[in-house]
DNA sequence: CCTTGCATGTAATGGGTTACATGATTTA
DNA sequence: TAAATCATGTAACCCATTACATGCAAGG
């Protein structure tokens, strides 16, 4: 149950969000690390309303509400960082494919990490990028922001070095080995 | 739908396989790649053959009932390998949590980085004795598994060196900035 | 006045997790 | 004969995705 950890932090770091502050942010500063569609958004809104975690401090024009968190929201979130520990994800499309890559003609299977090794690199240029143009202020969401957005750098790098290397070892197995033939 | 290719490809790769065959594949060597659960792969099953893309070739003791790929079920999963592009995972309950640390004391923020780097490290330990254990075939799955085996290994590296440097990154934050202090 | 953006909600469908439920065979 | 293992299946519930549906407000 992690949307809704995730939508209750935000209220809390930002100190009140409408549901539409809310999508925002996540297709922006939350992208990398955890996404939610609109209708989940506004769903988790009225069951965090109706668990008493957050309630509607404000509304605004075009029937816009603005959420605070209430003081059994802030301990949940609390809660939720101290006492919850997540285990990290166990599925991964990408792998999957390449742990099936034998079904294809090795040449394949060699294409097709080739691609995934630059499309990783694009992504990672692309946080790298990022890192640059963005000037980080000293409150806590640029502080830990900085810190997953690294995060997501490190990961495609990885991602792109392991790529290449599997790519060399399928090679390295097509290929009749050279090595015994001559001196 | 991605657990159909899942299971569709192990029926292929082994040539033959049951539903218990497959959780137990599902347990070990697809562990780190994509999970499931024992009622999820039985619902598979009888999807992948009411759409004609399994049959079942074989019954045994005990109701067993041994599964085997048709002509359309290898088709399906090499279009599958050829046309179709995941897309990266995007949610991770570790970085979630990170997002929103400046909610902790920065002494239990640190905390938890170090802690995390702790369990990484022994995550990757734990890969790299398994690939000092296992004597590797000439098989497919023995090396594509052994591909991505590796990349977990990098994974949980990757994660344990970003968590020290995060860590270090709080430290800098915290404490009060002493080079300019003195010569 | 028309377009863009703000703003919220619901319904249908599918996928995933947990728990329940049952029974046959092998091995100690 | 008792325990472990093999073996399959169903039901309830929750979470996620996609599509549908509506309407106000501001700016050009």
């Amino acid at each position: 149950m992690s949307l809704r950890h995730a939508v209750l932090g935000l209220i809390v770091e930002l100190d009140g969000a409408s549901g539409y502050d809310l999508m925002k942010l996540f297709e922006i500063s939350l992208a990398n690390v955890w996404t939610a569609t609109q209708s989940q958004v506004y769903g988790e809104l009225a069951k965090l309303t109706a668990d008493g975690l957050i309630e509607v401090a404000a509304e605004g024009p075009r029937g816009r509400k603005e959420y605070r968190a209430t003081d059994a929201g802030r301990d949940e979130l609390r809660r939720w960082l101290v006492e919850e520990q997540p285990r990290p994800a166990r599925r991964d499309g990408v792998l999957l494919k390449v742990f099936f890559l034998g079904q294809l003609e090795p040449e394949r299977a060699r294409a097709y990490l080739r691609d995934s090794a630059a499309t990783m690199g694009e992504r990672r240029d692309g946080l790298a990028a990022l890192q640059q143009e963005v000037t980080w202020g000293d409150d806590n969401l640029s502080l830990y922001g900085r810190l997953t957005l690294e995060y997501g750098r490190r990961f495609f790098a990885m991602r792109k070095e392991w790529a290449e290397w599997a790519e060399a070892e399928l090679a390295r197995h097509a290929a009749p080995p050279e090595d015994a033939d001559r001196a």
